[in-house]
DNA sequence: GTCTATATGTTGATAGAC
DNA sequence: GTCTATCAACATATAGAC
């Protein structure tokens, strides 16, 4: 009965509200006394709570990196064919993201301006030690790559090359949202519709560039 | 002979420690103790060049703005051929992001944690508005790719769609350079070697993705 | 123009009542 | 556990000498 007074959930509502102001603002730029509000509780519960500002923005960027990445790294590991796979992470990706639009700036964002947070990143991709798991990854994709290429039906291409372009192609645009929406002077509402377009045409771009 | 003692520069001196801290930092971390450090001067000096840090900060973001779309935008304005365009812009793009890789995670960053920027970015595109000059240019792309689609040379496909395919492969990878190193475990040499390889498969690979 | 010294304002963090 | 009040540290900005 240890913290018998917090099914309130006023634990989880002060992170709740971090995510909200770290994401929007960066860690730099969010304040403390903005997630008190945000929560609904005194600046003094998040300390209690977080001890530092530091720690509790380390536990917003882990979760954040955490949504992110891994089921699509799962995906690429998985059994499915090649095609088959871009098919998914793009539904995957876009979906994730359009529900968290701001995730991939925020995370963006950390990692340029904290160099701490690439370890940080690198441990949140899975529970073991990213040297294990990123070229597991490659690994596998390059195998189905170099089967694919063997049988004609497609282009030699480095598996890193692969899953760069895959994911440039899938996490750039919400990074650069207010660029692109700048560009092509789209609102919200044609925001979604380029973003349901790009569900259907992206994997058949994506794949068409690697025929032979 | 108003500025008389400033041959010796001290405003640029400023200003470009200015750019490196600010792009490193973001505005919210940058520290105006940093920046004179950095440029060898007085902290009062920045004040008395750039009256405020916000002043100071507009100034970075604009530079950094101009240089990294105007000249891509160009590009894409020309009336060079559809698929001479797309290698230029990556030559273009690579190029001036292998120079200056702090770049694009500076603009995203800004871009979405200050919203006020949106409009300063609009406006260091060109001269004008970007009200004229955005569409612009996804007209000039949209005709050039009806002609190909007519000559039975490309499948169909949105200018807005092509343009953001385009420039999601060119900077992404920049943006994300941390995260890629990462998963990919390349060193400072590892890195450079990639964005060559980069240099000159993408334009066969995006061209690749809209073969009919 | 450039500096030193200092004022002013924020912000993260703690003490202590309840 | 949760609050109010307050502290200590830092960051931006200004005053004023040179």
């Amino acid at each position: 009965m240890i913290k018998s007074n917090d099914q309130s959930g006023k634990e989880a509502q002060i992170l709740a509200a971090a995510r909200k102001v770290f994401q929007r603002r960066g860690t730099s730029g969010a304040r403390m006394a903005d997630i008190a509000e945000q929560a609904g509780v005194n600046q003094a519960l998040l300390h209690y709570y977080f001890r530092s500002k530091a720690r509790l923005a380390d536990a917003v960027f882990l979760s954040a990196a955490r949504e992110l990445f891994p089921p699509v790294l799962e995906t690429l590991l998985s059994d499915a064919p090649l095609p088959d796979k871009v098919q998914r992470v793009v539904e995957l990706e876009l979906d994730t993201l359009q529900r968290h639009p701001y995730l991939p700036g925020y995370v963006i964002s950390e990692l340029n301006q904290h160099p701490e947070r690439v370890a940080q990143f690198a441990r949140a991709m899975t529970g073991q030690e990213i040297s294990s798991f990123g070229p597991r990854v490659l690994r596998r994709i390059g195998e189905q790559i170099d089967e694919a290429v063997a049988a004609g039906d497609m282009r030699s291409i480095t598996a890193d090359q692969f899953v760069i372009n895959l994911i440039s192609l899938c996490i750039f645009p919400f990074a650069a949202r207010p660029m692109i929406a700048a560009l092509t002077q789209v609102d919200d509402e044609g925001w979604t519709a380029m973003i349901e377009r790009r569900k259907q045409e992206l994997p058949a771009f994506f794949l068409g560039g690697l025929k032979p």
